[in-house]
DNA sequence: GTATTATTTCGATAATTCTAGAAATTTGGT
DNA sequence: ACCAAATTTCTAGAATTATCGAAATAATAC
């Protein structure tokens, strides 16, 4: 993972309808959501949703699985946590913030 | 901090350019850095620093402090962490990805 | 093969963002 | 007051993004 990946994950995280968007996946944990009951949650245009949710899949922040005719979405945590693990290695590390001891 | 705030954060460092900028300011530590050795090093135009500065800023990430006719940005690293812990808070407690223990 | 349900793609528009050169501003020195 | 250095603001254009409704597609059931 590189500079330019890390940003691109940033910025699909950067904005507050694929953050809600994200954070209501998180929650609903690996079982993950079907599109419409996301959308009736989010309450966003559907085309918009699904425009939302390739801008999340594009960076791999999510994995989409058919069950008959539903489409679920479900969050990719090692890619979360490798894109949190990346950003605190990256940006944090030796200069203050820690991995474990706080200073 | 809401989900308002935190997304505007991850706005603010999910551009390939930005972050590039916050890390280096990350590295240069506490001290800081004149805004026109960031220039020097990333190579982008004076105006267009300024451009990104100011969004970083605007979110709260660097701050700037005058010595002289320079001007020193400086990460806020109060904020990253703050940013980072909200991010693992609201997106990733509680759904495998833990604070200390990974499962 | 027709109907149903679920979701995406298309097309179009408004809004935002990125970029940079030129002019203006700020600070301090002489 | 004038000059030099550092940085920002102004202005503008190209590019990208967000948004939605309508039409199209995919999967399945009958």
């Amino acid at each position: 993972m590189d500079m330019q990946i890390l940003a691109a994950r940033l910025e699909a995280l950067g904005n507050e309808s694929r953050l809600n968007i994200f954070r209501t996946l998180v929650r609903a944990g690996p079982e993950g959501l079907a599109v419409g009951e996301v959308q009736a949650r989010i309450g966003v245009a559907r085309s918009t949703l699904s425009h939302h949710l390739h801008k999340l899949i594009g960076v791999g922040l999510i994995n989409q699985r058919r069950e008959r005719t539903t489409l679920y979405c479900v969050v990719c945590f090692e890619v979360l946590e490798d894109t949190l693990g990346f950003f605190r290695a990256e940006c944090c590390a030796d200069r203050g913030i820690e991995e474990e001891s706080a200073a």
